[in-house]
RNA sequence: GGGCCGCUAGCUCAAUUGGCAGAGCAACUGACUCUUAAUCAGUUGGUUGGAGGUUCGAGUCCUCCGCGGCUCACCA
């Protein structure tokens, strides 16, 4: 900012107008220093303690410092009404000019704006209307600011703004700090659960040499010193394994994945995953786990098992429904997968059932799109669906008495996927000729199939137990528990295109 | 990437058939010592996303470009 003529808005140059004002005068316009003796919160808790004690109308006679954003104001002659908001709620100040000095009323008139943070002390009183409010000594400011806050009641309605400037959005609009302060909840409540059954947090690459763990296209990266190629990870999944065969037997981490693919509704190019893994259990004892860790998190979000998505009420309390992958489709519609091993026979039974499938499609993408298209909208209430082809799981274990089969569930919930989990699979040979088979389809055109990762079938070969482990996608749990149409709701800062360069300053244009 | 829709003052939104670009909030000037979407009187603020084109005349019609939303396809 240094050397860059800033073209400010006049509603910007008339703010820092002011600014210059008070320091012209001797006020530091930007102080170093707060002196808050209590929060909005805490000083709302001690009147409420202390009325009961006061005479009718009276003061409290504790001098309180509170600071906060001046977020309305409302002047009357010789009085001033105004409201400022801190981290944990607001609080109205009442400011006479008897009560503060000429001085300091004027220019808390004429050189204070909305939007600025401001220190305020006195004593709290009731106002004849009834809210408990400040009745200020002195007044003094925090921080100027030259933007002027989005509009009192309607707020910040403009999307792309919202997203490409969420300060602006946060300021504007109580309901989405609210879904952020929920999304720290579910991941509190989550590290809560883990920890407390014995799991450590790991951290592992972001950065690998050899992505995989999903069926994704990658970011790609160059290492220069190393004058190698580096690929954001698309999944923990394989370096948490690694770590299971070293002999830790409870790890998760919490991390962001990268997939360089489409955007969406449901999609980001930088999303959060939870993945734990567990020795010596499999997926029945997985599931077992993530039907307490929903019932935990709802309980600690909501304080009871029941939340609302999408006009559905959503109960968690009662054992959560368990049917086969092969049953639900089934009873859907109508057709049998297991029965047609054929893909033309496969393909013809689902479009015959109604399904719009691509004419290419191959057989496992067949049961996939009978999945999407008959099953997984009428999944409102929570429900595990289990044992999925081995075709559409190269890293899960096979069930024992069908091999045509592996040991993984998926959890849906309002008609989403919130967890995707297995047994591992740890036979070294059994994943190598999975990983062929992926690198065939790869070479057939399959841009998201896994690549051969050599080193992983070689930590195989030193021996994994058997493990049972679970992706849960953080985003996708918190567009559930918060009712939030759109991934981008609940990420505080999503990708967007970046704008054209243009000059700065301007107070909706200059982001991005 | 395809289809559809949108972009007007700092914010929220108007503008009839192509005919003077407006309102509320915010800001500015003033009145008002218990207001709370305070009220009242007045004032300022615009490259209508950008560039072209058609036209006597374009926010409005056409072309291209930018950004966004919804949706379809792929994916979690």
């Amino acid at each position: 900012m240094v050397d860059s003529e800033i073209e400010l808005s006049e509603l910007q140059r008339t703010r820092q107008e002011k600014a210059e004002a008070l320091r012209k005068r001797g006020t530091e316009p930007y102080p170093p220093h707060a002196a808050r003796t209590d929060t909005t919160a805490q000083a709302k808790d001690r009147y409420a303690r202390v009325e009961p004690t006061l005479p009718e109308g009276g003061e409290d006679n504790a001098e309180l410092t509170l600071v906060g954003r001046l977020i309305s104001r409302r002047h009357q002659g010789k009085t001033i009404f105004a409201h400022i908001r801190d981290g944990f709620g607001e609080l109205q100040l009442y400011i006479r000019r008897d009560d503060v000095g000429e001085e300091a009323f004027e220019d808390f008139l004429k050189l204070y704006d909305l939007g600025d943070f401001v220190q305020a002390s006195g004593r709290l009183f009731r106002t004849r209307a009834g809210e408990v409010s400040l009745r200020v000594s002195d007044i003094s400011m925090l921080s100027k600011a030259l933007n002027a806050p989005p509009e009192k009641w309607h707020g910040l309605q403009d999307v792309e703004t919202r997203y490409r400037q969420r300060y602006a959005d946060l300021i504007a609009n109580e309901e989405v700090r609210e879904v952020f302060i929920k999304r720290s909840k579910i991941v509190s409540s989550i590290r809560r659960f883990l920890d407390g059954r014995g799991f450590i947090e790991v951290e592992t690459p972001t950065l690998q040499p050899l992505y995989g763990g999903a069926a994704a296209r990658p970011f790609t990266t160059i290492h220069h010193a190393l004058g190698q190629t580096f690929y954001l990870r698309i999944a923990d999944e394989l370096y948490l394994k690694r770590l299971i065969v070293g002999g830790f037997e409870r790890v998760y981490e919490i991390a962001k994945d990268f997939r360089n693919e489409g955007m969406d509704r449901n999609h980001q190019p930088e999303f959060t995953m939870l993945e734990w893994y567990e020795a010596y259990a499999d997926y029945r004892h997985v599931m077992a786990m993530t039907e307490d860790l929903i019932r935990q998190i709802a309980a600690d979000v909501f304080g009871e098992p029941r939340f609302t998505k999408d006009d559905n009420e959503i109960d968690v309390s009662a054992p959560f429904a368990r049917k086969t992958l092969r049953d639900a489709i089934k009873e859907a519609s109508g057709v049998d997968y297991v029965a047609l091993l054929g893909r033309e026979e496969l393909l013809a039974a689902a479009r015959a059932a109604g399904a719009d499938i691509a004419s290419d499609t191959v057989w496992p993408r067949i049961v996939d799109e009978l999945l999407k298209q008959f099953v997984r909208p009428n999944l409102i209430q929570p429900t595990f669906l289990l044992d999925y082809p081995v075709e559409l799981s190269p890293l899960a274990k096979r069930k024992p008495d069908d091999p045509t089969h592996v040991e993984r569930f998926q959890l849906y919930i309002g008609g989403g996927e919130i967890a995707n989990a297995f047994s591992e699979l740890n036979d070294p040979m059994d994943q190598l000729a999975r990983f062929l088979g992926q690198q065939r389809d790869r070479e057939a055109g399959d841009e998201e199939a896994m690549p051969i990762d050599e080193d992983y079938v070689n930590a195989l070969m030193y021996g994994m137990p058997p493990t049972g482990g679970i992706g849960i996608g953080i985003d996708r749990l918190t567009m559930l528990l918060t009712d939030q149409p759109n991934i981008r709701d609940v990420i505080l800062f999503p990708a967007m295109r970046a704008l054209p360069k243009r000059g700065p300053g301007r107070a909706v244009e200059s982001a991005g």
